[in-house]
DNA sequence: TCTGGGGTCCTAGGACCC
DNA sequence: TCTGGGGTCCTAGGACCC
């Protein structure tokens, strides 16, 4: 049987939410990602309104604010996004027995074999966007494909609230006929290579042979490349994914050069991390840091530990010292990050873990704090050092023993 | 236009072992 | 004793995606 995929794709997904939610929003352009005062925020969506301005994904909220002063501004609803999108993935599953979701609002849709139950492909995808749009009040794109790789592409053609069709046999013309702007995986650097080399579609790159195309490229993308114009799909697009890493980081909203706070806030990544990862029932041998300098330079270090990290106080040790290690002293710092990579599941057994490590209470009370936030998100239990300095917001809090609760209440000051 | 946050994958070099 | 080759794990950095 002829393999054959949907992916589908939400248009202007966080915006499009806030519209349905405040119809006064609805026709205005709308931009979620920051609020215009906001320094150093970026553009997450924007509605198709506030795209007829210039604004779009990734842009400063500074630059949007100068483009579109009368755009309606938001800091955004993940919540709200996250609930939106698992209603849309449920109907996604009604159509397919597999779907894969590759993002908040993108999935690929097997629907080989599927046409007995609805109909070929084009009736398909008129009952999906119909069910999408009639259950969930949003519109969908489609592109339809032999592979997932463009299927993908498809969708994209068909931006706002189409359907792309690529027959079966058609793939290899199609992609032949595309923009190299239009091809998934290929970034500004490699764009950059495409007009260096005066390549302007696909069926420029497909006229190149596999060694020209390897000394331009590199050994793995040539490969991409190389089947990606004949419009099969490299591996790893088509390939299922797991989770193998996590991990927090914040920008400052201004330079900072303080260790003391810098080393709080890492401390409240830490506790960010380690609640995701009890969540998830993961764990990891592999702690990594993030630094970015006042200049945009970054620098990442990474350690792996003879055995798997237990507790905040332990992951906030290690990450401390790789900080230290590498913080050159003196440098204004715009973000920090921290996480934990080369995941397992919770189950995989590691040596030494079989007998008391001298942190059992302490992970206890972490499962528990975990425990109540899930039952209470309103509480936002926190362990000690966090509220010695908050850099988020000004909070007032409650102590109670090693655990703090904050309230929301933006009134006092950030030293208690 | 001074550039978020959360990810994946690739490359290249070094350590270490056989 | 002036020097091979393969495998595996680890580390840092960068390209790319939404």
């Amino acid at each position: 049987m002829t393999p054959y995929y949907i992916h589908a794709d939400l248009d202007a997904f966080y915006a499009s939410v806030e519209q349905l939610d405040h119809p006064e929003y609805r026709g205005k352009p709308v931009i979620v990602g920051g609020l215009p005062g906001d320094r150093r925020s970026v553009v997450s969506a924007a509605s198709y309104e506030a795209r007829n301005y210039g604004v779009h994904s990734a842009m400063p909220i500074v630059r949007a604010y100068e483009l579109c002063p009368a755009g309606i501004y938001l800091r955004g609803n993940m919540r709200r996004y996250r609930e939106k999108s698992a209603e849309v993935m449920g109907i996604f599953s009604d159509f397919s027995p597999e779907v894969r979701q590759i993002s908040i609002d993108e999935a690929f849709l097997d629907i080989t074999g599927t046409q007995g139950l609805f109909g070929p492909p084009p009736e398909i995808a008129r009952k999906l966007k119909e069910a999408v749009r009639g259950k969930t009040g949003l519109t969908v794109s489609l592109g339809l494909a032999s592979n997932r790789y463009v299927a993908k592409i498809a969708s994209g053609m068909s931006k706002p609230d189409g359907t792309y069709i690529v027959p079966p046999g058609g793939e290899e013309p199609f992609m032949c006929s595309l923009p190299v702007a239009k091809i998934w995986g290929a970034g500004k650097k490699a764009q950059e290579q495409f007009k260096k080399y005066g390549l302007k579609t696909g069926a420029d790159i497909h006229r190149l042979s596999r060694e020209t195309l390897s000394h331009i490229f590199g050994k793995a993308f040539c490969l991409f490349l190389y089947r990606a114009v004949r419009g099969e799909a490299a591996a790893s697009f088509e390939d299922a994914r797991g989770t193998h890493s996590m991990s927090v980081e914040r920008t400052f909203p201004y330079d900072v050069y303080d260790e003391f706070t810098i080393e709080t806030e890492l401390f409240a990544l830490c506790q960010t991390i380690m609640f995701r990862l009890l969540d998830g029932h993961w764990q990891s041998r592999t702690v990594f840091i993030k630094i970015r300098y006042h200049d945009f330079s970054t620098i990442s270090a990474q350690e792996s530990l003879p055995r798997p990290v237990h507790t905040i106080n332990e992951l906030f040790e290690h990450l401390s010292d790789l900080f230290r290690r590498k913080y050159q002293s003196g440098r204004g710092i715009r973000l920090i990050g921290g996480g934990l990579a080369n995941l397992e599941t919770g189950k995989a057994a590691h040596q030494g873990e079989l007998f008391d490590t001298g942190n059992e209470k302490e992970r206890n009370l972490e499962q528990c704090i975990l425990e109540i936030n899930k039952k209470f998100p309103s509480a936002a239990l926190k362990k000690g050092r966090s509220w010695l300095v908050d850099t988020t917001s000004l909070t007032k809090r409650v102590s109670l023993n090693n655990i703090c609760v904050t309230n929301g209440d933006k009134s006092t000051s950030n030293h208690e």
